[in-house]
DNA sequence: CGGCATTAATGACCATGGTCAATATAAAAT
DNA sequence: ATTTTATATTGACCATGGTCATTAATGCCG
């Protein structure tokens, strides 16, 4: 049996969305609460949580949303050529992740598919970003001992390893694409055995 | 002006602890509450608050200790001469930080050094074994075109991403290893440019 | 219509981490 | 020993996420 889902519903959840959008616009992820959401959606607290699993879930679903737009616009550009044009290719997203502490905790615990069961939008824009770069590694050959799957999860992981740095305090006087270009023409364009 | 400080603040310091670790080795690092933490010290809430800046400070610390004992153990092992004996050394490590799903939550908040100013346990640690992985990569070379310094952020960076997938539930069919090890091969051995 | 079933919304309530002005204790100065 | 200063402890209180039995809409059917 299908759902029925009420019209009702759809406006009750738009609301929500637009009210906790319109926070993160004016004050930053860091600062949405979930009273204040439902205070400017017009709603009871109760109702957030009909509608999302927690809290966490509507920032996946935000922020995941935002991550998309970003794959969006890698997707329009032509595939780079070398490990370092790649790295300021990606420098955008990785700012957007990085932007806020709270964010890229967020990110990082949903990219891992913290809610067991589910996958949430997050952790699908990860897959996603995994398959633009298997496009990217097959249009220019880097290296090919190794799998094109395997070398854009590396890459994955040097993003990761990157934004990580940025925010610990023994490391974050270089910037992310200083330590992601280096990282990249490692992996990508090994010189010997 | 040292801070001349009490034995009175050291013992309580140490029930709180005590108390942390009884709950954990009870029911596991999840299960800690400061209600419960205070409540066997026989201290009031705010004493705990007095000795850590939060309840993730303790973690960090009981946590940290731990990585350490880790690391210990893989100091006294020769270093692995191959990726995949590399990978087999550090398996007891990450099946550690990957216990609990909290427990890599925890790790992964503080390995970037959340707690903005200070450096704390974990921080710490994630330096010393930076060094043990250097040391390793100094004894037999893998590669010479990078840095060992840059290598061993590499296998960091590759550990945290094979630990993570255990907890994606697109990818958790695979086994910590039989992950970390060809992220290692193709890292630390490329087989051409 | 007017009942009837299903789904949505409500808000009082709980759990838990964290704060802070007030108080008690220890060490130093007289 | 008494006063003074520094440090540690206290617990009532707050902030915020999350729950759930109750109530209210909605839509269907005769």
């Amino acid at each position: 049996m299908a759902k029925a889902i009420q019209k009702r519903t759809l406006e009750t959840r738009a609301r929500l969305i637009a009210a906790a959008k319109d926070i993160i616009r004016e004050n930053g992820y860091e600062a949405m609460r979930v009273e204040e959401v439902v205070l400017r959606a017009g709603t009871a607290k109760g109702t957030f949580f009909a509608h999302f699993r927690d809290k966490d879930a509507l920032m996946d679903l935000i922020i995941g949303e935002r991550i998309d737009e970003y794959l969006d616009d890698l997707q329009s550009l032509p595939a780079p050529d070398t490990p370092k044009k790649m790295a300021e290719a990606l420098l955008p997203l990785c700012e957007f992740m990085t932007s806020e502490r709270y964010v890229f905790d967020v990110i990082l615990r949903y990219s891992g598919a913290a809610a067991q069961e589910e996958i949430g939008t997050i952790a699908t824009t990860f897959g996603r970003q995994v398959e633009i770069l298997e496009g990217w590694l097959k249009t220019y050959s880097y290296r090919n001992d190794v799998s094109s799957e395997l070398l854009a999860e590396g890459i994955h992981a040097f993003m990761i390893q990157a934004m990580a740095l940025r925010f610990c305090a023994l490391h974050n006087a270089t910037a992310i694409n200083d330590r992601l270009g280096p990282y990249l023409v490692a992996w990508l364009q090994p010189k010997s055995g």
